[in-house]
DNA sequence: ATATCACTTAAAGTATACTTTAAGTCAAGA
DNA sequence: TCTTGACTTAAAGTATACTTTAAGTGATAT
């Protein structure tokens, strides 16, 4: 049992995205104790792990809604679910390669720019 | 010399983003014609696969103005330039480290995901 | 008793990066 | 001549994902 408080350190978020997640439905079944406050639990560890998996990679707030709606009724859903996640599996392969393309030009200003800098300080190496 | 139609085809964004670059400073020096239309030329062509470049990888537009605005005087700017471009680097390092991290975890329930369809199939394999 | 603290809500606000709208100009084709 | 098409502007609107604010509740600390 845990507190949003709590949470909210655990996963480095504040408390008001845990209601907004809640809001949103992507945090279910939120317990309250007796002065109304929400009280978490195991499930809602397990759920934010997931999020946190799928906000990593980039995955909008629709489609992480979409999946958790499908894990609701996975036999109904079962294709829908698997599809959701192969498209999100050639997502990341092309975020990756794009990132990848473009580490390569960075790696060049680097370069460029650093080769810049060498001549700058060589031509004037003492400044009287 | 191209107009802003042109550019929008080659580089698969619409006038309106040309614009939009254009007003916050990341096009600079457009020329008009006649008609007060915009000209572009191969510095806005160079400048815009740059931009590109740095769009692809997720640099913030802030950071882009900085980077053009630092380019603009690189003698004066050649450590800030440096720094920019390593920082970005690392981003970009980071980034790729994280997709990869949360592609095995993607890929994980693809196969979890597969196997129920797989078992879920068999259970009622010709449903009369 | 009173202040403080951790929470509560609904609603409005923020940041980023565009995109759309409305109203207008200019030149060429029917 | 009139319409169409490609452009122009400034301003308002959009999408995503939160974040902040204002007002309030209830338990604990002084």
């Amino acid at each position: 049992m845990y507190t949003i408080q709590q949470l909210a350190n655990m996963f480095h978020i504040p408390p008001s995205t845990l209601r907004y997640y809640e809001e949103i439905g992507l945090l279910e079944n939120v317990a309250r104790n007796t002065q109304n406050q929400r009280v978490y639990d195991e499930h809602h560890i397990a759920r934010l792990n997931g999020i946190q998996c799928f906000k990593r990679t980039g995955m909008p707030i629709s489609k992480i809604q979409a999946f958790y709606k499908y894990e609701g009724n996975l036999d109904q859903n079962i294709d829908n679910i698997l599809n959701l996640v192969k498209e999100h599996e050639s997502d990341i392969k092309e975020k990756i390669k794009n990132l990848e393309i473009g580490l390569t030009h960075i790696q060049e200003k680097v370069r460029y720019y650093g080769a810049i800098k060498q001549a700058i300080e060589n031509d004037s190496p003492w400044p009287s």
